[in-house]
DNA sequence: TGTACATCAGTGAACGCGCGTTCACTGATGTAC
DNA sequence: TGTACATCAGTGAACGCGCGTTCACTGATGTAC
């Protein structure tokens, strides 16, 4: 057995790698549906025709960056939502949390606010599909806690998908106010994600 | 005096109108940043050359389509948020609304939701004009009421946005979830405008 | 370990095509007298 | 009302350019023996 075996392969990730890393510094200033191929290859430093050994084009190669940015995000769900501390500081962590992401990678997040909606049928569904599991994710922890006693599964599921939607919405905030106004940002953020839960303390009392 | 003065410019206004409208329907299944001025003159049958008599490129159409769609809202924040009738019955009522408007004209709102964080600056910027406008009527409004005594204009300011971006949610869901899942849409969608609403009447009895 | 063959990531030339923008123009509409 | 001139929405040809995709290829990596 010979250890270097894999060493194609390794460089083939490495490309696809550089592919989706070029991919998403020119979709800063675009969206995905007029991003070209050749823009890509080209920032790369590489033939158009070799983009094809790794993506079908530029709508498959979307679909990796939304599972790139995505994908990881699962399972931390149960950590932002920790039962730690009273509900403001978790309030305030949450947030926190989401700000601390956007900043570190602030290209990702504006792909998926971008095509959130965008023009590109099988990313949007692909994002759609992301955020449908976060939803659940939530709406399962949410449901373990004792503030959820009596709820239903249905309202449930709706509560989570406010707070995700939450979430992308308080990344965009972040993303369009900038380094100047991120504390401002994050400081509306906050006061929505507190109103919301006041209204989930009181959603049993009856309309 | 003519009663013929202003053919031309009736004509030409005539025109406008056809490049929009072709445009929008363009647009139901792409982003902006991917629309030709080609496309769009020929879908009206005319030559591209005459597209600059009226707009400088198709960023500058985006913009005018913003103002088509966004512009003859203002002042109906005041008839939806009437105040008549008990909350739940208002709640509906404002949710029925949208729905209506956005099966009347959906291009026009698919338009809006895919452009809000799409990749053409300038159109960016005017939807984001828009909806601030829309959030502080909202504030406004809201502020009038008795269940708003005690406010603060920057707390009035923060709801006013949140219910904002709920339209903009719930238009997109609409369309996203096609005539078969409306309704179901329709019943998220007030339910959480329900829970918001809780979170409001119960605001300033501390955090 | 050495050799002969297979695989396959990336190359480079070529294609047809639609794009945005320019320019000089046409002819209906508008205006001055 | 009639005439002579000005305006300007829309035309049509032309341009250079970058696009996505095809194809036969090269040469390093991998595999069988």
């Amino acid at each position: 057995m010979s250890h270097t075996t894999g060493v194609r392969q390794a460089q083939k990730l490495k490309t696809r790698q550089a592919l989706l890393d070029a991919a998403l510094e020119l979709l800063e200033h675009q969206s995905l549906s007029s991003l070209g191929l050749r823009e890509v290859t080209r920032a790369v430093g590489m033939t158009p025709t070799a983009f094809y050994r790794h993506f079908d084009g530029t709508a498959d190669l979307g679909v990796a960056l939304v599972e790139e940015t995505l994908g990881s995000l699962h399972g931390m769900i149960g950590t932002i939502l920790a039962d730690t501390g009273d509900s403001e500081e978790r309030l305030d962590r949450s947030v926190g949390l989401i700000a601390r992401h956007v900043t570190a990678q602030p290209a990702h997040f504006r792909f998926i606010s971008r095509e959130q909606h965008g023009g590109v049928r099988p990313v949007r569904e692909a994002i759609a599909a992301q955020l449908r599991g976060f939803a659940e994710e939530v709406a399962h922890v949410l449901g373990a806690e004792p503030g959820s006693a009596g709820w239903e599964r249905d309202d449930l599921l709706m509560l989570g998908g406010l707070y995700v939607d939450h979430m992308v919405l308080t990344a965009s905030a972040l993303l369009d106010a900038g380094p100047e106004g991120e504390q401002e940002a994050v400081r509306v953020a906050r006061r929505r994600l507190r109103l919301v839960t006041l209204g989930r303390s009181h959603w049993l009392e009856g309309p």
